[in-house]
DNA sequence: GGATGTGAATGTCTTCACAGCT
DNA sequence: AGCTGTGAAGACATTCACATCC
């Protein structure tokens, strides 16, 4: 199969939001146009990203949604629900375990891990910080396949060696620090100070080119 | 000047990190090499993203780090601190007023704003959540530039619309629907569910590969 | 010697535009 | 008639490789 881009991934997934979206209200189908527009993509280029996969449309008529959703929740392997661990307890790993967007596409957060004392044992939502000493022996006797790190930048490449010792596969980090790990394991940075420059950048540019 | 790309501008960002960081050590100077390992770059790439701004390096020598993150800053509009305010003072919106890492890189929480009745007079570590309909009075009052949504995406649409008429210039949206708004004003998506659906493709293709 | 700055080459992604199906 | 699927063209981004300077 060919290469699939980074950004034709993540389109699949807001793809996947709208039919799930118009699959609830009962429609039947839509079209590559009706999924740009609320995607904020072009339809040739949701026409270009689904011909990579197969040719799910009919002509003249769109997507047939259900099929269509099935079929996208299979290439990203969203068939089933995934458990994932939290490692750093502190005020955004508190925020991330209590935000119910990720159980709701089936992302599960089983557990959540934290070094400092004052936090072991306190509840977040449903379930109880954990030691993080007690990660290793819980991978071996129940592996996850992905984990969010959430805890100082200072400490996370040495949690992420330990994950990936333990056979976690997939990590999104919310630290500043670029992770060094082995190859087969994926790594997405999710770095919010980042977009707020972005969108810094933008204003100030705005600016700069109206004189 | 020539147009910038969101790549290049996120890794203004990244750069700047580091440059930080070693500007806290006292270094005097990086080379594009330095930059590039430590933020997942190649230093061809560095060269050509600092490029863009100026001739800032000393052949020979690499970058003067405090010379080179104080041009960054201001190509970046982050010289001065800015005022942010959040809409939706849920899970997440909560969070993301307690999380420091905001600050940290000057932007400033300055409201939190919320149409439920439980949540309004509510403290959010130093905030108190104000009730969303004195959002009209209090930016005409105090405008800022950069305003952060967090409420649930049946509304969002209809936050965007009154922001753009109080003068807002940046929005960070952090929920799933796709905003309508005038060309002036600039609107970042963060959508986690879309980052962790990423990491479940890589691992679910990589499954595949190996057949 | 060692690192920058940068045209040229390459690679990747997006858009165009239209043939082909329903 | 309407909309997909897709080669070809075009736009954009990255990498190469080397002249240039400290």
């Amino acid at each position: 199969m060919q290469k699939i881009s980074e950004s034709t991934v993540k389109r699949l997934s807001l793809y996947l939001r709208i039919l799930e979206e118009f699959e609830a209200k009962n429609h039947e189908t839509l079209s590559s146009e009706d999924l740009a527009s609320r995607t904020g993509a072009t339809s040739a280029q949701v026409r270009k990203d689904l011909s990579l996969f197969g040719s799910f449309g009919k002509r003249g008529l769109g997507y047939p949604i259900s099929e269509l959703s099935k079929k996208i929740r299979q290439i990203m392997g969203l068939e089933h629900p995934s458990r994932v661990i939290l490692v750093g307890a502190g005020k955004l790993g508190a925020a991330l375990v209590g935000y119910h967007g990720f159980a709701e596409h089936g992302f599960n957060i089983v557990a959540a891990y934290d070094k400092d004392r004052k936090r072991i044992g306190q509840s977040l939502g449903s379930l109880k910080v954990t030691a993080e000493d007690k990660l290793e022996a819980d991978l071996r006797r129940d592996p996850v396949d992905i984990a969010i790190i959430t805890t100082p930048s200072g400490v996370a490449q040495e949690v992420a060696d330990r994950l990936a010792r333990c056979g976690v596969r997939a990590v999104l980090n919310f630290t500043n620090t670029k992770l060094m790990v082995p190859g087969e394991i994926v790594v997405k940075d999710v770095n919010m100070a980042v977009e707020l420059e972005s969108l810094s950048f933008a204003i100030q540019n705005q600016y700069r080119e109206a004189i």
